[in-house]
DNA sequence: CAAGTTACGCTACGACCCGTAGCGGAATGA
DNA sequence: TCATTCCGCTACGGGTCGTAGCGTAACTTG
């Protein structure tokens, strides 16, 4: 997955492409992005950076899109879901682990940036997709089934492609809505605002008006500390 | 608001700016934005369209994400909210609306370019939120005032900050679902869709499973033609 | 009408980045 | 060893950027 396109298969016949070459322009991409963001990123820098060859950069990633995406993908990789004991809790918890993600400068920049390259690009897109999007579907799975196994959700229709149909709504609402709040209204997903769009998914409309309500008082696991992966400082990566 | 940023109150002092320049380099930049998208699109190339001096642009916009901005925004005021009878289905039409503007090119293309550069750009993020965020908030204030109205959610709560809170929450959630859904899982925003997001707005996530409940059998306007602003499609772009 | 002021079209410019070609040399498999 | 593939390096034409400078056009003020 950290390979870019090569059909690497079993055993080439020459020289093999360098792995520690592939890390050290991921991570120069991933610090380049950090410092000066998508627009100044330009395939000189991260080659300078990475302590490389332009002409090596060409020879893996055809565009600066690709080679972003591949640097930043990994970074979606580290959510995790941890089981809070109820439905509303598991949604907070996602919704603010995903919200430190997009709060780290590369994510977002990196993230908005290849969406946009990728509206005049089918491939592009579809690579989004394989590299992040269905990726993290896993974690509208699991929650979905850890609620069921609870007696909080319905278990499964008996057409798995209904299922299918209502987990990518799921995913896209609080995806969707979680990437607006923070990228386009320009607002903190905080605790508050995680508890208020965690009423508003569990029970609809007519329930955000009233005051929230907590979870049964049974167990309920630790929200993540909602600066968590947002405070994560690059060290010096020159 | 189709004015850049010259203090241009009341009267300056020499020949003015030509009103016509304006709308000819905003004409141009969407088209050219159709054509060649935002990667493509250069200074010199709308400054040729419009039948104007490249220099004459710089005088009005410091940046291309500027002028984008402001040739896109119009569009999204051209959004309407009619009154379908209920509040599933006010939701389901603008939904489609919604979705409808964000299948023409230049919409889709313009906006997340923008949103992109704004992520390393917090003047750049106020004024997107001048131009098109807050502006479209009208349509969930009307929505809402209407379905109280009818009776189908609750009074405004005492103190209006929990309001701005609810509308804001309800606007990034519709907003972010169907951007979600048409640009990152690049899948339709059909009535079928609009249907299930509807349900999951209103009565949350367990109702999403059992069949749909329609309107309630009154009066309901039509809806919008859902392929209308999206079957334009841009020519042979190399 | 003349003077003052601002916008316009045009040309030209240095700076930067792009993506590729061509080379000698290094690291592997046959 | 030989063939093959990768690497680092240098160099290049082509494109865009954003600005400066000039003469002219349009409008306000006195």
């Amino acid at each position: 997955m950290a390979a870019p396109d090569h059909p690497h298969s079993s055993q080439r016949r020459g020289r093999p492409r360098s792995a520690a070459a592939d890390r050290a322009i991921l991570a120069a991409t991933r610090a380049a992005l950090v410092e000066v963001g998508w627009g100044r990123l330009t395939m000189g820098e991260v080659a300078h950076r990475a302590g490389v060859a332009k002409t090596t950069l060409y020879r893996r990633w055809a565009a600066k899109s690709e080679l972003v995406l591949d640097a930043v993908a990994v970074l979606f990789d580290e959510l995790e879901l941890p089981d809070r004991g109820c439905l509303r809790a598991d949604v907070e918890g996602v919704v603010l682990s995903f919200a430190a993600l997009l709060r780290r400068p590369e994510t977002k920049t990196a993230l908005m940036a290849v969406l946009a390259e990728s509206t005049t690009d089918e491939a592009l897109r579809s690579r989004i997709r394989q590299a992040i999007v269905d990726r993290q579907k896993r974690l509208v799975l699991d929650g979905r089934s850890r609620a069921q196994r609870r007696g909080e959700l319905p278990p499964d229709p008996a057409d798995p492609a209904e299922t299918a149909q209502v987990v990518d709504l799921i995913f896209d609402v609080i995806a969707g809505a979680v990437v607006h709040r923070s990228l386009v209204s320009d607002r903190p997903v905080d605790e508050a605002w995680a508890r208020q769009f965690a009423t508003l998914l569990l029970d609809g409309l007519g329930a955000v008006s009233p005051g929230p309500r907590p979870c049964p008082p049974e167990a309920q696991g630790p929200l993540p500390s909602s600066a968590e992966a947002g405070a994560r400082q690059r060290p010096g990566e020159r």
